[in-house]
RNA sequence: GCGAGCGUAGCUCAGCCUGGUAGAGCGUCACCUUGCCAAGGUGAAUGUCGAGGGUUCGAAUCCCUUCGCUCGCUCCA
């Protein structure tokens, strides 16, 4: 856990983000609201900067991933396909005595007497409590157990010298009512719904219950036929949307870390499934060393696939500063992963308050688009021409073993889904049948990032104090946010060296014109040149710009030049007015 | 959802125990000053003391409720 250093530097983060309008609470005037949370001026830059950067790396600059962006409030029936509604709702009981929470479906069943007790007195100072309790004992056990139990339950109600009343008894047969580990009563079956639920239309009946989206992956799984076949895309190839995403957290923690409302930047990309690799190139190329496995390749299986996006989303967190070395890879073991999933890297970052996952990348086989198929009656299945006419030139027992992995591994997820034995096996037969006329399911590779959590992953490894010691001898600290200059919210800071010369002003005023339009300039002219300086540090402003006398020509050769300050390093070096929007462009990116 | 702690100016906090209508530092703003890293001077703004209710002649202070934050438990497809 984090330890108290790690804490204080939360704190100062958290500071530092409110006095400079990175984050705010939401809602702030009327006592806030929990797990919500608002971006001022400096923070919505730097959001909007990461999901520029996020999208243009995954979409623009790629020929084979294309964008999408959906609807928030979609069919019901999504989230029953997705599981969400299923998993999303389990109710939930706690015991009484202990507070352990279970999912009441998953009580252990018991059989036993009952004690029941209406309530208790405190002998000595008369102190009364109403609460009806109860506790299950095993035929055969003493019932002086039960009352032991009961009276812990009531002396944690603050009650001391405990005085029983109202015992009955009465059989229990089967019951899930009751913990199973000390026999207390549970409480009643609370519904625990995790997704957000609205009606849709003016009548709020059952009918009209609709959930916003808890992921955005689903709405690409939906719409995975239309962008297909408008796109004139060919697997393998990826759909990204960025957009909010909410989730009614039990417990949202660590400031923005985990919010009930957040944004997600999702990749699903559509692979085809290894036995049509195999039919199409002979043989399924498989990772052989770690690392970056290079331009991708028609013979790439799922395995090379999911390597390459893990290897793909580091690189990206490096190049918007956070280096390989703040990140951590865990790749989940066999027991940990989702039952369709086959394998899942999440990448983890170090947070001051421990480490979490900011991304995961999951290989998700073929059951995304399965259940959506299953679900809406609609084929998922993509037509595939090159499959349909390398299958007759395999030899027959390579076809034969193709099929036969194939029809296994449609079983294998038909049955799961509780389907009956019967129709699956007529199914799984049927999808063997059609992967030798071209015809599959495809799969999918998932590298999913929260926005939220990369934003306060960017903000706390910019974080940066220095102590120094002034000339009187006073200690200061300087804060700094040292962003990557393409995340930075501001990427050039104005000023001149001097409010009260005309000319330094007019000719700063200038110079931020003629930038504004191609970076995000912040023009100051209040304070010392200092002061303008560190309120910059602290915005993370990767450059200053001086207007001074040499600018004005005082020194002629250094006419129309200014001062560039770095951030970080403090040095400064002079450059050419006509120069600067080049200097700069070359680096901030 | 449970338990514990906390909530006073933009930020960090004092005052609360022992009720008598609010303070510091930093920051912000204006003017002056200032020839490159939070210099200085003068002046200014800012809080229904998280919200609601109660006790009291009187509540930041005592009591109750509620909202929010932190930590622990629980949850985390």
């Amino acid at each position: 856990m984090a330890d108290p250093k790690e804490n204080v530097l939360m704190e100062k983060l958290v500071s530092l983000c409110k006095r400079r309008g990175f984050i705010f609470q939401s809602s702030e005037i009327y006592g806030g609201i929990n797990g919500f949370w608002d971006y001022g001026p400096l923070g919505a830059e730097l959001k909007r900067n990461v999901k520029e950067l996020w999208w243009n790396r995954m979409t623009r600059m790629r020929d084979d991933v294309v964008g999408l962006e959906a609807t928030i409030i979609m069919h019901p029936q999504i989230w029953r396909a997705s599981g969400h509604v299923d998993t999303f709702s389990d109710p939930m009981c706690d015991c009484l005595l202990t507070r352990k929470r279970f999912r009441a479906d998953q009580v252990d069943v018991q059989s036993g007497i009952a004690y029941h007790f209406t309530g208790a007195r405190d002998s000595v100072s008369g102190k009364v409590s109403q609460d009806p309790f109860a506790v299950l004992l095993p035929a055969g056990k003493p019932p002086e157990s039960a009352r032991k139990t009961a009276v812990a339950f009531y002396q944690l109600r603050g009650l001391q010298n405990v005085e029983l009343s109202g015992e009955t008894t009465e059989k229990v047969e089967n019951s899930q009512r009751f913990n199973p580990e000390n026999g207390a009563l549970l409480t009643e079956p609370r519904p625990f719904n995790l997704m957000f639920k609205t009606y849709v239309g003016p009548v709020a009946d059952e009918e009209n219950v609709a959930f916003l989206r808890p992921e955005t992956a689903q709405a690409i799984f939906a719409q995975f036929k239309n962008v297909h076949e408008t796109s004139r895309q060919k697997l393998p190839f990826g759909i990204a949307q960025v957009g909010k995403a909410f989730r009614n957290e039990v417990t949202p923690r660590n400031y923005t870390f985990r919010s009930r409302e957040f944004e997600q930047m999702e990749l699903e990309f559509f692979i085809k499934p290894d036995e049509a690799v195999e039919a199409l190139c002979g043989q399924v190329a498989t990772p052989s060393t770690p690392g970056h496995p290079g331009t991708p390749q028609p013979d790439w299986g799922w395995q090379m696939w999911h390597q390459y996006w893990v290897e793909e989303r580091i690189r990206f967190y490096e190049s918007i500063g956070l280096p390989r070395t703040t990140l951590e890879e865990y790749w989940q073991k066999p027991d940990e992963l989702a039952h369709y999933a086959r394998a899942t890297v999440d990448l983890l970052f170090k947070f001051p308050f421990g480490t979490q996952e900011l991304e995961g990348i999951a290989a998700r086989s073929d059951f995304d688009l399965s259940q959506h198929q299953r679900f809406s009656g609609k084929s998922m299945t993509v037509f595939d021409e090159e499959l349909k006419a390398a299958w007759p030139k395999l030899d027959p027992t390579r076809q034969s073993d193709l099929s036969e992995r194939y029809r296994l591994a449609r079983l294998k997820y038909l049955s799961k889904t509780g389907e009956p034995a019967e129709k699956a096996e007529k199914q799984a037969a049927e999808d063997a049948a059609n992967l030798g006329k071209g015809y599959y399911v495809p799969h999918v590779i998932e590298p999913s990032a929260g926005v939220d959590r990369l934003i306060l992953a960017l903000l706390a490894h910019a974080f940066h104090e220095e102590e120094s010691t002034d000339e009187k001898g006073r200690k200061e600290t300087r804060t700094l946010l040292s962003f990557h200059p393409s995340v930075a919210p501001v990427k050039v800071g104005v000023f001149p060296l001097l409010k009260n010369k005309p000319e330094l002003v007019a000719k700063a005023r200038e110079v931020r014109e003629s930038l504004r339009s191609h970076f995000n300039v912040f023009y100051d002219e209040a304070g010392s040149i200092g002061r303008r300086y560190a309120r910059q540090d602290e915005a993370g402003t990767p450059f200053g710009v001086t207007i001074d006398f040499d600018t004005l020509g005082e020194r002629p050769e250094w006419k129309d030049t200014v001062t560039i300050r770095q951030r970080d390093s403090g040095a400064q070096e002079r450059v050419a007015i006509a120069e600067l929007r080049t200097w700069l462009e070359t680096r901030l990116r």
